[in-house]
DNA sequence: ATTACTGCAAATACTTTGCAATTGT
DNA sequence: ACAATTGCAAAGTATTTGCAGTAAT
C-alpha cells in the first residue's frame, strides 16, 4: 500500500524508481521508530543492499517532497522520518530519546491559522518523560 | 520584566550574571523575531559587547533550561529562540522564512498525551505561505 | 578566594555538493 | 539514447568541546 503509493507518486512526478529508493520506500514502509537517516543507511545496508549516504539524503528529501513521507525535528541534532503522513503527534521523551505517536481528536485549531497564510502543514510535539523511563 | 525574571532565574539556580548573559537576555527580552544564535551572536555584538560564539550557545542553552526562554526548530538548518515562553504556536512561512506567532485558544489536546508519560513541554508548528508571499 | 564562565580555535556531527560513471525509462 | 540518479570524497554549516585565562560571587 504504501509502497505502491510512493512508486505512483515518484512516477507521476517524473522521477525514476531506482533500487536505493525502493530500498528505503521497502524500510520505511509501516515503520513505527521514526528513524534517523543514518539509521536507514546502516540498516537497509545490512541487506546487500548497497548504496551511498547521499543516496539516502537525496531520497528522503524527494519523499518528504512528493509528500510520502515526513520528517520530524527532535531535540537530537539528526531528524527523523516518518511514513505516516496521517494527522498525528509525536511524544519526544528526553531521558530515552524514544518518539511516539499520539492521536490528535479535534483538529479543528487548524483554521486559527488561517489569518497568517496558506496552511500546508502542521507539526504537533510534545516534550517530557515516558511511561518506562518514570518508573 | 522579562530580564529581571530571567536575573532571578539564573542567580536562583546559582548561576551567575556575566555581561554577555545580561547582553543577551536584553536582546531577546521583547524580541518578535525569533532570531537564530548566530542572529544573536551578530547583532548584540554591533554595539560593543564583545564575546564569543561559543557563549551564546551556552547562555542560550542555559536558558532554555531554566526554562527563560525556548528553542524552536524550523526548516531551516540553524534553530530560533523565543522569550515568549506563554502558549502560543508558530506559523513558518516556506516562502519568505519568516516565522509568525499564532494565538492558541484551546489547550485540552494537551490532555491526551497524559497515556505516554509526563509533558514537559509542547511544540506546535504550522507551515505554509504567508499572505504577503501569496500577493 | 573560589569557582563558574569566557574566548579561542579546533573538533564534531549532520547534511550537501560537484562531477564522472551508471541506471531507469 | 537520454536524462536523471548514484557514488564518492570533499566541502559546508551549525554546534560543541577542551583548556587556559578571566570575571562574578
Amino acid at each position: 500500500m504504501f509502497k505502491e503509493k510512493a512508486v505512483e507518486a515518484l512516477r507521476n512526478s517524473g522521477l525514476k524508481i531506482t533500487k536505493p529508493r525502493l530500498w528505503i520506500v521497502e524500510y520505511l514502509d509501516g515503520n513505527k521508530n521514526h528513524p534517523t537517516a543514518i539509521d536507514i543507511f546502516q540498516e537497509v545496508r545490512r541487506e546487500d543492499k548497497d548504496f551511498s549516504f547521499a543516496t539516502v539524503y537525496n531520497t528522503l528529501d524527494i519523499l518528504v517532497k512528493e509528500g510520502i513521507i515526513k520528517q520530524i525535528k527532535t531535540e537530537e541534532k539528526s531528524c527523523r522520518y516518518d511514513p505516516n503522513t496521517g494527522l498525528h503527534g509525536h511524544f519526544y521523551c528526553k531521558n530515552c530519546g524514544k518518539l511516539f505517536d499520539v492521536d490528535l481528536k479535534q483538529t479543528n485549531f487548524l483554521d486559527e491559522t488561517i489569518s497568517f497564510g496558506k496552511v500546508e502543514d502542521y507539526e504537533i510535539k510534545f516534550y517530557g518523560i515516558c511511561n518506562s523511563c518514570i518508573n
